[in-house]
DNA sequence: ATATAAACCTACTATGTCAATAGGTAAATA
DNA sequence: TATTTACCTATTGACATAGTAGGTTTATAT
């Protein structure tokens, strides 16, 4: 399930990516175009703004710019940075203690596949792929 | 991310077609060789049981046993009946209050191509796959 | 008949995550 | 210097997850 937090990361780097001009968009006229909480995409934001998918200026004139282009960023890095890392069951998300079931587990080789075809869906869109 | 509820689902249902007997198998049996709760599989397997994946027999002797064969069960009928209905977003799970960006969405189509591959991924995976 | 072993049933609980809200400070520009 | 914007810390209500606890019913073996 993917939370409010990784699709609205996403629906503001398509806002941006749509921005005709090259000048900070302001994030006062992002949240009113998606209509969402500005409140609640500024926590959104602050963590594209660490993971240098975005920048932001401060004071008048401010706002939010892409720093590469659009056919440059993966749906999947935009996902992680909000969402943390892919990790279908609790087992197979880093830092997990590893299951001492691991060897016999029959179920295991499932989920290893479905990690991989999830990370390899969401890697392989870019998001120019969803704008217009 | 799939819960333990699914994972354990799965787990019993894995260990009932192994069971070479066609007796009911006892699930504080189950529950030794998985080294699960017996406790908490009994709210996993009741679930199994309303939705006909398996039959219950009370008594001295009694137990749970598998009502088809292996090769027929999907993965996916078996997660969806411990874990609800798979819905990578909430505005695509049934029963959810329609969108009314959805018309514009730019995020949409994502959201249900990825939602046709989770749920085509599991529901072309049978139980007699994960077997052995 | 009766002891036993099993399913079946209802309720409770601690912990954590999600989805925000609230109220500020710092920075840059007009 | 006023204004606009990003940036920061803390708090909250609701819900889901992952169990635990203790009992009742049902069927078999002796």
């Amino acid at each position: 399930m993917i939370s409010t937090k990784g699709r609205y990361a996403l629906r503001i780097m398509i806002d941006l990516a749509e921005a005709k001009s090259d000048n900070y968009i302001p994030l006062k006229d992002i949240a009113e175009r998606q209509e969402i909480s500005k409140k609640y995409l500024e926590i959104i934001v602050k963590d594209l703004v660490k993971s240098k998918l975005v920048k932001g200026s401060s004071g008048k004139g401010g706002g939010y710019k892409l720093c590469r282009k659009p056919d440059e960023y993966t749906v999947g890095e935009i996902l992680e940075v909000t969402e943390g890392p892919f990790a279908s069951v609790a087992c197979l998300s880093p830092g997990a203690e590893k299951c001492p079931r691991a060897g016999c587990c029959k179920t295991l080789p499932l989920w290893i596949e479905f990690n991989g075809m999830v990370h390899n869906f969401f890697f392989s869109k870019k998001l120019s792929d969803l704008i217009k």
